[in-house]
DNA sequence: TATCTAGTTTCATTATTTGGAACTACTACA
DNA sequence: TGTAGTAGTTCCAAATAATGAAACTAGATA
């Protein structure tokens, strides 16, 4: 037997196969048949239904007896609970994000990089006042957007190349960068410049203007991003905000950077 | 060998311990090193390492390799928020709460039952705004809390003794019931007065009236909890706003009916 | 340098997972 | 009512992965 034909994604034995199983649960944004899950999953049939009947009996999903479906489960929220205040830029960069938010009029999103993937991870928007959970935790593609766009050309070369990798360069709209090589070369491009936009990559009429968040030291620990719609704003307008989203990422990186588990 | 020496916390094979590690890399609040996780683990030295190798590597935890120490992942994050959105109450409840919080200014609570404890999945406060998922999964007792008594009630029996059996009966304040019996009873009571108090049980000064939120056929599907001050106001003054809270739960329990996997 | 502690690797043993296939329970259709 | 199809569940021998005692390494402490 080879011993490349392994997906990342399922590797690690029986646990990296069940969590790839609640991973493909979650996808689906409604509770799912066994059939569904079935249908695009790798494993046999007696071993996926394993994989549920354990992950069910875990609480990391729910099994709906009419219908027979499955969701995810409780047990995930109050898990995540303590994976946001400890692993994510959220409550760190909070004040700091109020602050911003204060001065521009405008959308503003946290975001940081899971697997070349954006995942939200705070979020202000300028006319509703917060709305969170619902929104922290949405995932996004990381070409086409700012924030996506402004991690990835921090990254080292080599975490670089296999995120640039991962994307699927689906075309959104006629702005959509659609292959590694445009993709690069927006990357090398937003490195020298210090700043991403999103011109309408991802979506008719919605620009923005993202900083990746560096630590003195130059490691990328996240993006922010100044979003408007052209029918409001144009890139030149959301330059003119550059110095105060700059300023914002980096009392984030301050934040961050003075903050190793305090005893 | 017996086969009723497993804990239910350790079944299910690798996964189960796995999601075992997990938790208490979770439970802790701040990083953890190696041997905080093995000291109290069951696990011999070589498998928990193994374990929580697996576990970075799936990005369910984050190594931080300066410190050497383990956090819950982002990838946790995201998967929360699908769980959030299909197996909580909350984003059903949301304008019912909305509601609620209008015609009351006090902090609500939502809450629905893991496991023996109570886990917030929402909450309004009425001075600051909103402030979400810093709280909603948060978890709290069952046996000292208005929410935990008002569902652990409302269980069917065997859930309810399984519930009973499984607090810690720690005695935070001198109401704090701290007895299996006591509990029961007080659980009676609630059962036939139809709403639960929290008489300083938890924390001396803060009381709360608790509804439980029932389907039609009579299931317990989470609870409701107006809190306040006994600085500011008295059980009796909360009784005023029973009838709220009850009209509350249940409309909440009213939208959860009618919601079956809208095609 | 010696001693201790925390973390990592090894490897033969053991136990669990695996998955093809058989089985059951429903549903649909004739 | 019978027949075919679909969805879900169980079986069991073979294959594979997990186990954990012990040896080892790297840092820290004295």
């Amino acid at each position: 037997m080879g011993a490349m034909d392994k997906s990342p994604q399922t590797a690690d034995g029986t646990v990296g196969k069940a969590l790839h199983v609640l991973d493909m649960v979650a996808a689906h944004m409604r509770p799912v048949r066994f059939n569904d899950i079935l249908t695009d999953s790798p494993y046999p049939k007696a071993t996926l239904y394993r994989l549920l009947q354990t992950l069910t009996n875990q609480g990391m999903l729910s099994f709906d007896p009419d219908g027979g479906t499955y969701a995810p489960g409780i047990r995930l929220v109050r898990l995540a609970h303590s994976a946001w205040r400890q692993s994510s830029l959220a409550p760190l960069a909070r004040p700091h994000l109020d602050e911003l938010s204060s001065q521009v009029q405008e959308t503003i999103h946290l975001a940081q990089l899971d697997r070349g993937q954006v995942l939200y991870v705070d979020k202000r928007n300028a006319a509703t006042p917060v709305e969170m959970f619902s929104q922290a935790g949405k995932v996004g593609p990381g070409y086409c957007t700012g924030v996506g766009k402004a991690m990835m050309a921090y990254l080292n070369d080599d975490a670089r190349e296999d995120a640039i990798r991962h994307q699927s360069y689906f075309r959104h709209t006629d702005h959509t960068l659609t292959s590694p090589d445009a993709l690069r070369a927006e990357l090398a491009h937003i490195r020298s410049r210090g700043v991403a936009y999103d011109r309408e990559e991802h979506e008719v009429g919605i620009i923005c203007i993202a900083a990746p968040i560096l630590l003195p030291g130059g490691r990328m620990i996240g993006a922010l991003s100044i979003t408007t719609s052209t029918q409001h704003k144009s890139l030149r307008d959301l330059d003119q905000l550059e110095p105060m989203l700059q300023a914002c990422a980096n009392n984030i990186a301050g934040a961050a950077e003075n903050w190793q588990f305090p005893s």
